[in-house]
Formats: structure tokens, sequence, C-alpha cells
DNA sequence: GGTTTTTATATCGCACACGACATATTATGG
DNA sequence: CCATAATATGTCGTGTGCGATATAAAAACC
């Protein structure tokens, strides 16, 4: 037997899954919402800055087109927001958030709460393991780029 | 603007990336082996202990029959593993690894090392955060449930 | 200014991931 | 012993994710 190869010594795993709790903690106050979870950090990112491209979107969610297209189109046939080509340049698609889609954010706040309180941390301890899961990301970026 | 939905704040958003962030350096060294990331950890729980069934694999990765049926279908076609129906009972599906399934063990053994080289950490800060992350993953499996 | 290159988004194929449901087998209770 | 419940796996539909490729528009370069 390796000394390696074993599942429970591997970072990468809890964090594998670890987003998959998170996701169950989230999917019943997310189907409140008509979101699923990436749709839900879409619209978190548009409540941030509406007027945002479908590129501009991808760099803060490290997602690419090709994911962000289709939910995107979903999030407009639900009503919350509205994808329209730049006027300066017709490449760019600019998402815009629908009164609907504006509408949403009051009754999502509540839902950080939630999840905070799912955690069964305080803010602290939250706020250092988080800088500590993000240096860990940037390092991995930086190794596969 | 609400003080609570902004992305920066999510750790749930920075284990989400990060997970992606794994899944980008795993990339490159999987295909070698002709696994994806799930398939490689469903083989290394194999590889730890051969003859799993469905279930209990399931139960150590976190993952539904759903899941795990197509992709052990897969690893199956792949000649990695048999399924084969318990004589006991015929509910039942045993996972057996084939001599190549066995034999992929070894040319997997130069992953883990890789991976704690992209992640920037030595394996004492890793396996610190690693308890972190499986704390907070059970308090929101505890709450979920 | 017309050709080439770059950029922004979209499409397609494949593989998860899960909830809801189906099926088959075993266990249970009268 | 027979009907019912519980268990194990599988199927199906929906929604990610991403690599490879397509398309169209803008930029760069003779």
């Amino acid at each position: 037997m390796s000394d390696q190869l074993k599942l429970d010594t591997f970072i990468c795993f809890a964090v594998y899954t670890a987003s998959h709790a998170f996701n169950r903690v989230y999917k019943p106050l997310l189907d409140e919402l008509g979101l699923t979870y990436p749709q839900y950090l879409a619209m978190v990112c548009l409540w941030e800055e509406d007027g945002q491209t479908v590129g501009g979107l991808g760099e803060k969610l490290f997602l690419e087109s090709s994911t962000l297209t289709p939910l995107l189109k979903r999030l407009e046939t639900a009503g919350y927001i509205r994808r329209e080509r730049s006027k300066q340049d017709e490449r760019v698609v600019v998402l815009r958030l629908t009164e609907e889609g504006k509408r949403l954010q009051e009754r999502a706040e509540t839902v950080p709460g939630c999840i905070i309180d799912a955690s069964g941390h305080d803010a602290d301890q939250l706020a250092r393991l988080q800088a500590e899961i993000i240096a860990l990301r940037e390092a991995l970026n930086k190794s596969a780029s």
C-alpha cells in the first residue's frame, strides 16, 4: 500500500466534499428563490455591480463562457436579467438586472446568515479559514497556469 | 447594498473555486491515467480496500448511486474494475479491481506529491487546513441532515 | 484598405451531481 | 406464508463545468 494514496490525507477531497456540503445547505434556501447555487453566485455578482459583461462575470466567478452562457440564458428565461449586445462593441454581451432581479436581492438577504449558522463557526473563524482557502486556491491557479 | 451579499465574504465561494482549482491541477496528471477526478477518488478508495460495494463507496465519497453507477460503468468499460452482483445478497453490487486496475496504482503514486507541490504549502500546513475544512464539512452535513 | 490576428461569446460533446422515481431483492409482520 | 416494508442499485431529467471548436466583430499590420 502506498504511503500517499489514502483518501484521508487528501486536502482536495476535503475541499471537494465541503463544496458539496455547502450545496446541500444552500439548496432549500435557494429553491425558495428559484435559483441554483451557481446562478445565485452570478446574481450576487450582478447585485454588487449591474451591467457587467459575460467575460467580466467569468473572471470573478472563475468560469468559462461555455458554462456561463447557458446559465445566464436560464436567468434570462427566469426573468431576472437581460442579455444585451453592447452598442460600442458588438462582440460583448452586457448583463442587466430586471426589476424582478433587483427585487430578488431583498429576499436573498437572509441567506448568508443561514449559511453562517449552518457552518457552526463564528464570523472570525470563517474569515480566517476563508483567507487560507483563498491562498491555497491562488497557489493552485498559479501552478496550473 | 446589503452588508452580507458580497462574494468576497463568502467562504462557500472560496471552497467552490478552490475545488475547481484542484481540478485544473489534477487534469493533466489524471489524463495520463485515463481518469477523471471523481473516477480517481473511486480508484483510490478501491486501492485502499478492494471488494467494496456501491453503497460503501458512496458513503466514503459522499455520492449517490445515481452519480456512482454511471461513473463505475465507465471505470468498468476502461478495464479498471469489475461490477459483480453479490451471491449472498443479489441487491448488492461488489466492485473488484482488475489486474490493470491494480497496476494503475503504481502509476498513480506520483500524483499526490505533484498536488502537494502545486499547493505551495508544506505537509503540516495542509494537514492543519484539511482538518479545519473537514470540521466545516461535518458541521454543514449535520445541519443539512 | 484589405488581410491577418485577436477577442468575446456561443455551441457541442462528455462527465459529473443530485432529486425523483423505478426495479429487484431481502426482511418483516401478521 | 403471504403481503408489506425496507434496502440496494439503476434510470431519467436538469443543471453545471470544461475543452475544443465555431462565429462574428474589432484590432493590428502591412
